[in-house]
DNA sequence: TTCTAAAATTACCTTTTGTAAGTAACTATA
DNA sequence: TATAGTTACTTACAAAAGGTAATTTTAGAA
């Protein structure tokens, strides 16, 4: 129990606070995903760093993977309940975000706040 | 206007990607923070690393500096409005934790969740 | 057996972070 | 005037993390 006095924002950067991880969860919230599914969607993450990340993931318990014997291959990324109650934290990165960056306008800020928005769109709170 | 059509998730993790981010963010919303303190309060954090997340998050807005000409001179890290725009994420960090991580038993969940806790603990939802 | 497609790993390089020592500005005390 | 003390950084160097491109693995298909 060596961890036991330490403040819980330091505990949940243990298992989150390396790099890539919030933007793979971010889209495991839209369903299950592929190997390829998180090179495409994130540009500039690496096949060697993904793939180190899922593991990390799933020895912690965030996600699961499961592989289909289909032709070819499918192995689908899966949250876990566990993986699922990060929903807020990734919500309000993306409140914060659009309350106060400079990348989006009045206009953006409303269209997300409108109920609903969240779910609509593909990427949480993605502007198109 | 090229961050417009990205994923707020994104744009956030722009600002708060980088290591210690979170950490020096925690520390300021228990009040102002000079430097030291936040070395105390993050024993693995470096002086170099400190000096150099303190810049940023100045230049982006998010913390502001003050230098008084008291001796010693006394220099003050606080909050912004826009700083302080990241209480939810924060709290939801802690929150995650609590219910999730196995470094904590249910009597500390309680104790998390018990109105005003938060604010009773000197540390976010610190366990003493 | 060879081909195919997706997943994952490897060798190599660059960037970020850590360590330990040093500097700057200023006051207090001798 | 000299020296020691206090805080806030900065620097040179080492280690760790992450990026790139090519390669290997896996498992069914042809």
């Amino acid at each position: 129990m060596e961890n036991e006095n330490k403040c819980p924002v330091d505990t949940a950067l243990k298992y989150l606070g390396k790099k890539w991880i919030f933007q793979i969860i971010r889209d495991l919230f839209l369903g299950g995903k592929k190997f390829t599914d998180f090179l495409i969607s994130n540009p500039n993450l690496s096949s060697k760093v993904l793939s180190e990340r899922l593991k990390e993931l799933k020895i912690n318990g965030l996600i699961d993977k499961t592989v289909s014997n289909t032709f070819p291959v499918l192995i689908e990324y899966k949250l876990t309940p566990k993986g699922k109650g990060l929903n807020k934290v990734i919500y309000e990165l993306a409140s914060f975000a659009m309350k106060n960056c400079p990348e989006y306008t009045e206009q953006n800020r409303k269209r997300f706040f409108e109920k609903g928005e969240l779910k609509k769109n593909l990427r949480i709170g993605s502007i198109n």
